[in-house]
DNA sequence: TTGAAAGCGCTAACAT
DNA sequence: ATGTTAGCGCTTTCAA
């Protein structure tokens, strides 16, 4: 039994293929009486008639389907994004296009001209540098483009992240108001807008605790891993600048503190406190748990779906940023300070301390 | 600048757009001569035209597209699936559309209708249950499908998983080699393959070390999470047979485990070692690192796409199974057993143990 | 080897 | 309120 096609659907309500359309589309079917439309819907309802939807795109040159370009899936900051971002369209038949880039913007560029070959409506992406020419050409050329998580140093983007800046602020009042005056800052990346802006805040945060902002206590690295991360506490250390707290550009970088933690005998948090970034699942799991800030991830995907349709509705709805609210999840990785740096004195006498025993007793 | 047609390349080549057609077609490229095919692809790049896929597919009545039906993306179990699968079908010019069922085999009906409706070429399915009507129908109406991970009892559907017998069979044995003979089985949902198949595997490998089979050291949970290991360890101890590791039905259960662990005050893997299923992600961070059985997800889906090709190619090619071989990963929550179940015969005089103490010292 | 012509299934002017 | 007609952009017979 072949697929029914709208022919059909018209045929055996008795009615030509234009009325049968008309009748089948909500948006049209106000323009048929009552009784053909019935007719009609039943008929298809016999058939079990569902709409091409290529043959309708093709007339319509409308694809119902969006573009999401992320760096990769299999970083678990992505899937409640594009869950977020699933719920918002899929019931409002949108397809989802997905493409990994890999961080990679050559394989970018391939993957928005093919996602655009497919003539996807609009996109929303993940991989945004604060100076993204390619970004800023997608602009020019009026392709609908919502930018998430990360955003460019432009504003010519609407733009979904959750507010860095605050987030930062929490962390930091929090550390603060555990008795921690010397706090290190592992920032990532600067040619990212989460990089950047975290910094920043991290700076501005400590002028507001009247608190001075020291070089020696900075670390930016090249990228979000943990190996970065441990690299990077290694630095710090090694500077030999003193300090007993750490801001961790995110969690990668945090758990690579924990391995270099372990390396050096350093115990968290009787030594050294740690506040990471996103609420990476499982990390309420590590020993200790990881203090972090959380973001939430899927809003973030359902305000940027919102955004686009808005932008692919009406081409000229104004540039936006949306700032989502972030929260402070503390857990076990943060402590007031002990008296003095001890962890860091007793290095510099050559003794190693033990390894931290988690949470128990 | 409107987007360039086929027709624009064509009046650039000076040739009919038929022609231009053959000649940007790799596969009837041969059937026009060498030179007009090179003029018209040089137009074609001087215009930047992309094929519309959208007429394409209306008039090939191929979408170019397939569907991937799994419970929910941010299930870290997918992520590497769906790039295996992007992998490759990517570089062959297929869209993956994604869909999550959360489990509701109605919803599921409804996004496998959706899907199909845009045409899909094939499904790769992660969701089937053993008996599942849904699927024989997919098959009977001659759908191309795959199975992913789970199968159903009947064999009518080709599939790929990764070899659950040998992993458990690698789990026991690593086991049984530190000298565990009472091993408890948390078991998932017979309902499912998975579930069924390790437990089947259990007894079997028991068997093959000569071990007795003791129904009071099985726990059958209802879903594969963390709450219902919790739950299944509770228990399990409950019972008072005595047991002094446990084959967990996934990483899931075996963190329930961990906090069923740290309530009841008994120490791993001093008092009781525990194997995981799965390696998800994180899991080697864990205080003890959970020893588990690896999966290859990537390659799992990689390989799903492969056979979803061949059966859309060929639509009678064999219904293959593949399995694809496991690893144990031995990490720290597996150990040698105390003289007797230490832990458990403390607990039974209403001692409490001291909390873990991770792998210091 | 190339061109002519038809048509995939649908929708949207336009006409009635 | 409904039917007529044309055509979205492409591929594919068929004929030359």
């Amino acid at each position: 039994m072949p697929v029914p096609r709208l022919r059909d659907v018209a045929e055996l309500a008795g009615v030509h293929t234009a009325t049968a359309s008309r009748a089948l589309n909500p948006a049209t079917r106000s323009r048929v009486s009552e009784d053909t439309a019935a007719r009609v819907m039943e008929a298809a309802a016999r058939l079990g008639y569902i709409v091409n939807p290529i043959a309708r795109s093709l007339k319509t040159s409308r694809s119902n389907s969006i573009g999401v370009v992320i760096p990769d899936l299999t970083n678990p900051l992505f899937p409640p994004i594009m869950r977020g971002i699933d719920d918002v369209l899929g019931p409002l038949g949108y397809s989802v296009l997905l493409v990994n880039t890999d961080n990679d913007k050559e394989r970018e560029a391939q993957q928005v001209a093919s996602l655009r070959a497919r003539q996807v409506e609009g996109l929303i992406v993940a991989t945004a540098l604060l100076d993204d020419s390619g970004l800023e050409k997608l602009a020019l050329q009026r392709v609908p483009v919502v930018l998430v998580n990360r955003r460019t140093d432009t504003s010519t983007l609407p733009s979904v992240a959750g507010d860095n800046a605050d987030g930062v602020r929490l962390a930091i009042q929090h550390l603060v108001g555990l008795g921690h005056h010397r706090i290190a800052c592992l920032a990532g990346p600067q040619s990212t807008w989460t990089g950047q802006i975290r910094l920043r805040a991290y700076r501005q945060a400590l002028a507001d605790h009247g608190l001075p902002y020291d070089e020696d206590l900075v670390v930016r690295t090249e990228s979000f891993t943990e190996e970065q991360g441990r690299l990077g506490l290694v630095t710090l250390l090694q500077r030999k600048a003193r300090f007993t707290a750490v801001l961790a550009g995110n969690d990668l970088h945090a758990l690579g503190c924990y391995d270099a933690f372990a390396e050096q005998g350093i115990a968290c948090p009787a030594d050294l406190s740690i506040v990471g970034f996103n609420d990476m699942p499982m990390v309420d799991k590590l020993s200790p748990g990881l203090t972090t800030v959380h973001i939430p991830q899927y809003e973030i995907g359902a305000e940027a779906a919102r955004l686009l349709l808005d932008r692919i509705r009406h081409e000229d709805a104004p540039v936006k940023s949306v700032y989502l609210p972030l929260e402070l999840v503390v857990r076990d990785s943060t402590a007031p300070p002990r008296a003095a740096a001890a962890g860091q004195r007793r290095r510099a006498r050559g003794e190693r301390a033990v390894a931290s025993r988690g949470r128990a007793g």
